[in-house]
RNA sequence: GGGUGGUUAGCUCAGCUGGUUAGAGCGCCUGCCUUACAAGCAGGAGGUCGCAGGUUCGAGUCCUGCACUACCCA
């Protein structure tokens, strides 16, 4: 039956065939293996998407990477589990669901709490799966059956577990602090959820009179509003301008209060004017003077930011507002001194950009420095690496300087605080919901409103994904997880927290030792970490550079890209250009080109199947070298192999991608396939086709395992027609990674090879220069500095008269290299044989060109061969080589010169 | 203000621990429908490696300074 593979390489239509093939064949799933398993193990745990999110090419990028690593782990043996799931999102979510609200006239608070989380989940069902619907086209090898979303309730179990043992631990407290507050979410924020942002602003110096003199001192600040809650005026101990002042009061503008100056060092002597106003429940750092000088605190805006009844005659008005009012009267009234140009760095809601407020309230933290000790412990001794390298230092630095985390959030979506309180002022957090209170009985409970920051339940995916916290199997088997591939963003957000809680909840674990030795940990010491390796991989930008965002509308979208190159092409690229710790300009002619790529594969195996099938050739065969192309492409397969194989050890995908291009491009189809014709197309010897057709096929088979982590579809489709629906195994994916043979690898092949292509290149390139007919044959005549060349020519003459469109080659017994048109290498000098007169200015000035960069080279090599320094210090095999060089280069000089006075 | 990258061909980027002649894709020029592939084939042009010093026998690669640029943190 002959082989059917389309006349054009569709992608389309391929990828959905294979992709629906391996979900629906579960080829990805993974059999917790029980103990006395002695394979190696591989674990990875996908950053679980947003449910609110579609697939962006920072996904793709991750996901690209991931599968390559994934799918080429498993191809080598090793127990494979990629581990999917979703995020719920809080605040992304819930504004979401809001919005949907709105515009059926209603708000959260219409509904209650129940029903609106019934309506999130509504929104989910429905929404929910859009980033992992789209990861099954792309053909992601993940194991489906494990899928996981943050909010099921065996997590739900976790995550309650998890905070109840860090509160009764002392790790988690609650208290009244300043926090980060979104005014339109209506919920704290962390610091990392606050984004900065530089904007030209106003530093105004405002001036308070001072209490029973006639004097005033000023006070410079870039939000006059907060004034209204001011308790207090610090000056700088050391500030002689103020000394006269300690101990005195001023008295607050437009709101006629006494308030005290103080010292403290909160108060920079070169900032401003030296002095500045305090404010505890409006800035950190008034709130941290004020602890130190019991001040009062005194809100003055509501949860909206709008003014509260505390700022008198500005109750209501907007924050914004205010400010104008307050600025107005402050100039009206004579208290307003300064207005000065300042730049201020605002910082935003990262979720919906309005500006962030510093607020005083009462929430959950987590005392991080326990944590945060373990978790840079085991960065630091190498027990977690991260690459590339200059992360880890990032990491260690943001690790010295973390604060409390602050992980109550004011929101109706997500993991509820497993904390009750009672009328009587008691606390009880507990796994369930207690029945009474554990201090005056009473039974009046009413479980804590807010939810937890949505980092803190992904924080513990690594262990609470495989059962914890019950001790399970999987764990001794998948935990530590191999490795993390993510994104810079979220190092801080997620990655540190996974290490934080990972170190502190699987304290004492112990993985499996034989499948610990068996996948190469066996020297780590720590069992607790999340991973034993982070990737971070780059951020893909435009094709100029530029940060893709909604608002510049340079987004580029995945899908439709992979809609009209195809997943191969796209992951190609993405693979392609990722060299570790550069940033992607994603340019869409790259994915143009592999699909050419892609094409070029796709032909060369309907060039394959046809001769498959006219000489009968039937599975895959060994490989048996015959010819010299034979040896030299199986040494450069086994060669490429093992590089392949050590770029994407070190995740140097780029590398990895190129190798494969380059091969199979460059080598295998422009050479390889070219040598064989011959062979193939021998209708005298069926016994030669027959031994070219199976070396072909053997390759081929070969190459596409080699290129599969990086193209999965199209090496699928092709594999499986190879096999014509009798594979050994029931996909590629679950085939053999190929290893590199040291015993293949031919020096002396790929030297004659070497050779041979540089003659025929020559001859083509004379023929060019020529300007002969490109139908037209030439006899070229050959000069051969030794005879093994000469040998080699006369083994491979048909080979050169056909690639090189040769009527016929003669030895001569004396360099051709002055009679033009010729060329001149270290091995021989070629000429051919043509009457058309060549243009002899153009050749003339080509080697003139030529001449003076081999002075300059010659000049070049000169200097170092007689520097002593060189001689003495460089090893001996770039000294034999420069020295060669110098030889051939002197030669090569002297046939250039006399085919110059030639043309005179 | 502190920190970290980047600056190599017209464009987008490689170039790992310093070592003989700095590479690729796209674009450009010339010629080809050679029976796997015009998404192709063959050939070609194009680079003082941001600037200035330094270390070294030897620097695109290491060090210092500067310029420009991007990002992160405060």
């Amino acid at each position: 039956m002959p082989h059917e593979l389309q006349k054009s390489y569709e992608p389309g239509a391929i990828e959905k065939r294979w992709a629906e093939y391996w979900i629906s064949e579960k080829l990805f799933s993974v059999k917790t293996p029980p103990p006395g398993e002695t394979r190696p193990v591989f674990t990875l745990l996908l950053p679980p998407p947003n449910v609110t999110g579609r697939l962006h090419m920072g996904h793709m990028l991750n996901q690209t990477q991931m599968d390559i690593i994934v799918r080429w782990h498993r191809m080598r043996g090793f127990v494979t589990l990629w581990l999917p799931g979703t995020d719920h999102a809080g605040i992304a979510t819930q504004m979401m669901v809001e919005r949907q609200l709105v515009s059926e006239g209603k708000k959260r608070r219409d509904l209650g709490r129940e029903k609106f989380i019934e309506r999130v989940w509504e929104w989910k069902q429905l929404y929910g799966n859009a980033i992992l619907d789209q990861m099954k086209r792309l053909g992601a090898s993940v194991d489906w059956d494990r899928e996981y979303f943050t909010m099921d309730e065996n997590l739900n179990r976790a995550v309650r577990e998890v905070f109840v043992r860090l509160y009764e631990e002392g790790l988690i407290y609650r208290g009244k602090y300043i926090v980060n507050w979104c005014p339109r979410c209506e919920t704290a924020i962390s610091d990392l959820e606050v984004k900065h942002e530089e904007v030209a602003g106003k530093l105004y110096e405002i001036r308070y009179p001072v209490v029973g003199t006639n004097e005033f001192i000023t006070v410079a600040t870039t939000r006059p509003e907060t004034m209204l809650g001011d308790t207090a005026v610090a000056v700088n101990e050391k500030d002689e301008r103020y000394t006269n002042l300690h101990g005195k009061k001023v008295l607050l503008p437009l709101m006629n209060r006494e308030i005290p100056i103080i010292t403290d060092d909160l108060a920079k002597p070169e900032f401003g004017t030296g002095a500045v106003k305090v404010t505890p429940a409006h800035d950190p750092n008034d709130f941290q003077a004020g602890l130190r000088h019991q001040l009062p605190q005194i809100e003055v805006m509501d949860e909206n930011a709008r003014m509260n009844q505390n700022s008198g005659p500005y109750a209501g008005l907007d924050r914004f507002a205010a400010r104008k009012r307050v600025l107005e009267d402050l100039r009206e009234q004579g208290f307003l001194v300064g207005e000065k140009d300042y730049t201020i760095a605002l910082g935003k809601c990262d979720r919906c950009g309005v500006v962030v407020e510093p607020r005083l309230s009462t929430q959950w933290f987590i005392k991080i420095a326990p944590l945060a000790k373990r978790a840079t412990e085991a960065v630091e001794s190498g027990e977690i690496t991260i690459v590339p390298e200059n992360y880890k230092t990032i990491y260690l630095n943001w690790m010295n300087n973390i604060y409390d985390w602050c992980i109550s959030r004011q929101l109706w979506w997500g993991h509820r605080i497993p904390a009750w309180h009672c009328a009587c002022g008691e606390i009880i957090v507990a796994r369930e919901a207690p029945a009474k209170c554990s201090k005056c009985d009473g039974a009046k409970l009413t479980q804590d409103t807010d939810v937890l920051d949505t980092w803190f339940s992904s924080g513990l995916l690594p262990f609470t994904t495989l059962g914890w916290p019950e001790k399970t199997r999987d764990q001794q088997v998948f935990y530590p997880t191999t490795l993390l591939i993510t994104a810079y963003e979220i190092l801080f957000f997620w990655v540190v927290r996974m290490i934080m809680f990972g170190c502190h909840f699987m304290d004492g674990h112990q993985q499996d030792p034989k499948i610990k030795a068996a996948s190469g940990w066996a020297d780590m010491k720590d069992d607790s970490v999340p991973f034993r390796q982070v990737y971070i991989h780059a951020l893909v930008r435009d094709a100029d550079r530029q940060k893709m965002s909604k608002t510049k509308g340079n987004v580029i979208d995945p899908l439709e890209i992979i809609e009209r190159f195809g997943t191969d092409a796209t992951r190609f690229t993405l693979a392609a250009m990722a060299a570790p710790g550069t940033d992607i300009a994603f340019n869409e002619s790259r994915t143009e080109g592999y699909r050419a790529f892609a094409n070029k594969i796709w032909n060369a195996a309907r060039f394959m199947f046809m001769n498959v099938d006219r000489v009968g050739v039937a599975g895959v065969p060994a490989f048996k070298p015959v010819a010299l192309e034979d040896r030299w492409i199986l040494s450069r397969f086994n060669r490429v192999t093992q590089g392949v194989n050590d770029a994407l050890a070190t995740y140097r995908f780029h590398e990895a991608a190129n190798q494969i291009y380059d091969f199979f491009w460059g080598e295998f189809c422009d050479w390889y396939l070219e040598l064989i014709k011959p062979r193939l197309l021998d209708e005298a010897s069926q016994e030669s086709a027959q031994s070219a057709c199976q070396n072909l096929v053997s390759l081929f088979e070969a190459a596409l395992r080699l290129l599969h982590p990086v193209m999965p579809f199209i090496t699928e489709e092709i594999w499986q027609a190879i096999y014509d629906g009798k594979p050994p195994l029931q996909s590629i994916a679950l085939a053999a990674y190929p290893q590199a043979d040291e015993k293949k690898l031919d020096l002396n092949a790929e030297t004659e090879m070497a050779i041979l292509q540089d003659l025929i290149v020559s001859v083509r390139n004379l023929r060019a220069e020529s300007k002969v007919e490109p139908k037209v044959k030439v006899p070229i005549e050959l000069f051969a500095h030794d005879p093994h060349t000469k040998t080699l020519v006369d083994q491979k003459r048909e080979a050169i008269e056909r690639l090189g469109s040769v009527s016929t080659i003669s030895h001569v017994a004396q360099s051709q290299a002055s009679q033009a048109p010729s060329r001149a290498t270290a091995q021989f000098d070629v000429r051919v044989v043509y009457e058309k007169k060549i243009d002899v200015a153009a050749e003339r000035e080509r080697l003139t060109k030529e001449l003076e960069k081999m002075e300059k080279e010659i000049a070049n090599g000169q200097r170092q061969l007689s520097n002593e320094g060189f001689l003495a210090k460089a090893p001996a095999s770039v000294v034999e080589g420069l020295r060669k060089r110098a030889g051939e280069l002197k030669v090569l000089r002297e046939k250039t010169k006399s085919k110059l006075e030639e043309l005179k």
